[in-house]
DNA sequence: AATGGTCAAGGATATA
DNA sequence: TATATCCTTGACCATT
């Protein structure tokens, strides 16, 4: 569960693996997909129809008719950054769920800031206001669909901006974001409540539920129909799904092999689509992917899903699938059997395969339950850790942004340019440069081969939002922008600012090691400089994974990618991009909205503009046009950046530019 | 299309190198073949189901839906010998294939003479009278599968004679041999029908097909259930797999290296099992091998096995496999992975790897309609080439067969040894003893360094059948048998009259080079001799391939079968074979049938052991049991021949005698 | 290189 | 008609 896995993804690469066969008129007409079907005939609706078909072997004995509708925000609760606030205690052998109400100082976070702005919450005051005032839970209650027809509207702040198709809305990267801008805590030295359970401030509810709960649970619902429209940005990414494998040491007893679904409790016949699930789990998914059915949900979008009740809700069958990370992509177009998908469907080379062991018979999953067994308590803890380090941090850091809050007071009006230079240097200071563009210790992170792959890659992605986190809270204009709009700003900018702060590195640090460069055969060059990339990022990904990759694997999946981040570099060091003018591109960068931008971000964004052509005057007076070719380079940024959200290979920047410091 | 395609083999070498693994629990029951599954349920059903699955990949643009019912028998179309019958003409696009009826002269060639006797076609008349009268195709209407039950059974002649479970029926060969003997033309020069449409006396029916025909054309099909018993007769050697490399100088484009599978089209990834293939038909023939599957074709047996459709028909992917060259043995039954296979699993001295290039796309593979492309013409022209010199030749005879016919008639009685001297005397006329033992062009055909060395095999093939063919219809007691005996006296005896043949040779005109026999140590000496012979091939196929063979792999591959022949041409000169006596055994072994000879096979056997034993009592009165010591050199023939044919390496004995002659 | 095995794809089909 | 089981398939990988 660490941060990084609130991540969310705008695009999923499809799997190019098909070659391309001209001669066949491809035309898949076999299934022909009923796009429209609802298909309620088939889900024995529990309403009308009481028990409709007998399924002797239901409910298991623990499991009782806990009624769903008593806690309407419970599946609030499943939501990563909330876990830490919900313990599992095992009294006598009854299952008790400690609430804290420290989700309730998050009463935007479900719909972020998405939301349409008639709303009466006090959405940006939390972090001014040490909020445990136990504020209402109404905003919560939307059931899944229409919750998500909220998030659809606009958001008068910056919506129906420039950006591509792949820029669409990431809900879950807006409520990690936003969660960790809010959050204030007691301490810095906040540890895992389950360690000291009464010792934090929080108020707790103790609540009583029974092992096997009302479970869908698994995060925010995903509209089908968008889905086939090709909206992927609702899918969760590999590492926020909740692919609880029990890590290394556990896979003892290993002969036996009792492998159960991740979906269903059923046993499971290996990996399919990404997770561990059962023959029927698989072929619902690929079916549903297939004819890229619709389904509804008769109930409230939260049925429980196991073996004996996996029929009985097509709707929550298929969320649960598709938020345990099945993925979309591994259900092949062309339809052609065998033989293997490339590891980049499956999001990042892909993790030794690992066995996953049922942890103990009878009981069901649920995140945040893990006791018991010390091992996965272990894991637990570790993983809370993350999120403990962080918010440590964003606590700690009040002195940090007290003092830009006394610069910012001096900045009122930025007219000569003695002021923008200070305004830059006021940047610069904060940027922390270095440190967020090679993300110091990923040497070391990476090298370590203890841990396996996917948990270095989450703790890549969790240094990714904290260090942007801290950068944006250290910015001079952070108090002037409401909590939900910087978090907006990073939601949908975070990868463009990954782009460009570690591009920019590149360009005016490594340059040096790339000595004096003849400008004279430009696009030999940087076929030269890709395929150098290629080599750094085989070398550093064979040593990651323990095996070689071929370069032919690598350009088809990263190729692109990588030739478009090198080119941003090359074309920054080719005019000799200065640190003053990446600060404020940086900024511009995040700022630049489409349509319909707030006014204070309007401000923020000429203001930061004045003192990139001031800059440019004066350091660069010979290029009358040097900051609008610096403007040019944003969208190359955007589609690059957009590549890497794509391949999901967060990683790629800093090993390119990991070579620099060493 | 070389004559020798058509000459089937009846055992194969299973690869021995095994290395005896005594440790094995090797429980390798993955794959738990089940043997008599037919997995119907795989193979999509065209005919119960009708579209069972809507591939929309499924047809091509071009391709109709020409009912494969209006012609039933159009499997038959694509056999071997009806290829030049044949035409394909291409008017503004439509291909149009002419049809004649020279195949209605061979109606049982669709079970060789195999079907069981109760059948009303005459089909011994057809070489007396030259039939341009358009009989019935009735017989040749059986589905491919009612084909294989006809072909079962027991042909009433001579079958369950005392040959070894390698001399079982070759369909193929006796298809060749018997459409060779049976075949009348209008003269000599009859070319291919291309040239000279509308020149033949035969009637053309025309008929109109698409580009994209129904194409199961490979040749004959296998009867699976046979084949894992153990029949191998019926596999095409690696001579008449129609491996379809395109030759030396159209292999140009060469670091494209677009490998493409020679089964389905799909790119290839090198060679496996003796032919260029990808990994889906690699997998697939190992499978199928490896669990002796038998699979069935739901239609006419001429499934188009591409890319697209290779998996909709297993029965036709397999046939396609074997009629490709595709080597069984070379799938180990050990399963020990690694190394090498011996080059005699391959048949011959592997042919140098080329590239096998896509042809052009869109249009599928025919033997038969090869148009347009020059290339492809002048190949097709070639290989047609071979047909018409046999037919030629076999036609040109007519005045010597006529010539016998004259001698034949004062044969009535053969009781005393004039007689007797008289036939011998024929015998020896018609043997052409020496262009049969050394096929005299061998030297040159083996040392013209600018085909390709299959082409080259080739061609030793079709002159093998050539010979023996002529040398069949020369025999004074040619019109005393129908020829269907005749064919299958040659399709089973073929390669022991070629040993017989050749060591004969080696033991009547090699003795003289080897000087003075000392006959005091034969067992060195025959060592001796072996070793000897055994360099001899050393160098004549380094000559041939080019490249080193050591003596190592050879006597590993051909060292018994060597050893054998060796041993056989030892004990012929020991005796000091006559040239009459050689002649007599000739006919005796061909003739010669284990339990139910038909009578006019034991009147002919009679008769010239008759001849055998008056040559040698007159000229070797001193040895009374030579005939006897003669006769049973016969059974060592037959072991040499059977080794012969497992090797696959028919030019062996030619090459042994090459020396000879220069 | 060319064997063999692996295991997640897709297909077929009995079942409900 | 959807489901789930059983089977085939083929891109990769290990072996030698
Ligand atoms: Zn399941
Ligand atoms: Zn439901
Ligand atoms: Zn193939
Ligand atoms: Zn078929």
């Amino acid at each position: 569960m660490s941060l990084f896995h609130n991540l969310k993804l705008k695009r999923r690469k499809i799997d190019s693996q098909s070659s391309s066969d001209g001669e066949g008129g491809d035309g898949n007409d076999i299934d022909n997909p009923q796009s429209d079907v609802n298909y309620s005939r088939y889900r024995p609706d529990p309403v009308t129809s009481s028990q409709p078909r007998a399924c002797g072997k239901c409910e298991q004995p623990s499991s009782s008719s806990a009624s769903p509708e008593r806690n309407p925000s419970i599946a609030l609760m499943y939501s990563p950054q909330d876990i830490p606030n919900v313990l599992m205690k095992d009294n006598d052998g009854v299952k008790t769920m400690i609430w804290t109400n420290l989700r309730k100082s998050l009463p935007s976070s479900r719909g972020g800031f998405d939301r349409s702005q008639p709303n009466q919450l006090p959405h940006h005051l939390p972090h001014t206001t040490p909020t445990n005032t136990s504020s209402s839970t109404t905003s919560l209650t939307a059931s899944p669909h229409s919750y998500f027809s909220e998030s659809k509207c606009d958001d008068g702040i910056g919506s129906h901006h420039d950006m591509g198709s792949n820029e669409q809305h990431a809900l879950k990267m807006s409520n990690a974001v936003d969660g960790l801008l809010s959050l204030q805590s007691g301490g810095p030295l906040t540890r895992f409540p389950q360690e000291m359970p009464q010792s934090t401030s929080q108020t707790s509810i103790t609540e009583e539920i029974r092992v096997n709960p009302p479970s869908y649970a698994r995060g925010l619902p995903i509209n089908m129909e968008k889905l086939w429209e090709g909206d992927k940005s609702q899918l969760p990414t590999q590492t926020t799904a909740k692919s609880e494998e029990t890590d290394g040491k556990v896979g003892l007893a290993e002969e036996d092999e009792p492998l159960i679904c991740m979906i269903c409790e059923d046993k499971a016949t290996g990996l399919h689509y990404g997770i561990i699930t059962c023959e029927g789990c698989k072929g619902f998914f690929k079916r549903t992917v297939q004819n890229k059915r619709i389904y509804n949900c008769v109930a409230e979008g939260s049925c429980e899903i196991n073996k004996a009740q996996r029929n009985r809700c097509q709707y929550c069958r298929f969320q649960k699938c598709l938020h345990k990370g099945m993925v979309l992509a591994a259900v092949r177009e062309d339809r052609m059997p065998g033989g293997r998908n490339s590891g980049a469907v499956y999001n990042l080379y892909k993790v030794k395969y690992k066995k996953h062991k049922k942890s103990s018979p009878g009981r069901s999953e649920m995140y945040g339950s893990k006791p018991i067994n010390d091992l996965e308590v272990a894991q637990f803890n570790s993983h809370s850790q993350n999120i403990n380090i962080l918010r440590a941090a964003l606590t700690g850091n009040v002195e940090i942004s007290s003092h830009y809050k006394s610069i910012l007071g001096r900045c009122q009006n930025h007219v000569n340019d003695q002021e923008n230079i200070n305004l830059i240097n006021e940047l610069i200071a904060c940027d922390e440069f270095e440190d967020m563009a090679t993300l110091k210790n990923i040497g070391e992170l990476l090298n370590q081969n203890t841990s396996d792959l996917q948990q270095k890659l989450c703790q890549i992605g969790d240094s990714i939002v904290y260090k942007l986190v801290e950068w944006t809270r250290r910015l001079p204009f952070y108090k002037e922008l409401p909590v939900d709009i910087h978090t907006k700003l990073l939601t949908h900018k975070w990868h463009e600012l990954l782009v460009l702060t570690t591009s920019a590195y590149q360009a005016i640090h490594g340059s040096r090691r790339m000595g004096t460069i003849r400008t004279d055969g430009e696009k030999a060059e940087l076929h030269q400089e890709v395929s150098t990339n290629l080599v750094t990022l085989q070398t550093c990904l064979t040593s990651m994974m323990g095996k070689p990759i071929t370069m032919d694997q690598l350009r088809q999946d990263v190729g692109n990618m990588v030739e478009k981040i090198t080119k941003v570099i090359a074309l920054f060091r080719q005019c000799k991009l200065k640190m003053e003018e990446y600060v404020c591109l940086k900024v511009i960068a995040m700022v630049a909205t489409a349509d319909n931008p707030s006014p204070s971000l309007v401000t923020i964004h000429n203001r930061y503009l004045a003192c990139l052509k001031a800059f440019a005057q004066q350091h660069h007076p010979q290029e009358p046009n040097r900051v609008e070719n610096l403007l040019v380079r944003l969208p190359e940024v955007r589609v690059a950046a957009g590549l890497l959200l794509e391949s999901k290979m967060f990683y790629v920047p800093f090993l390119l530019n990991s070579s620099i410091g060493n």
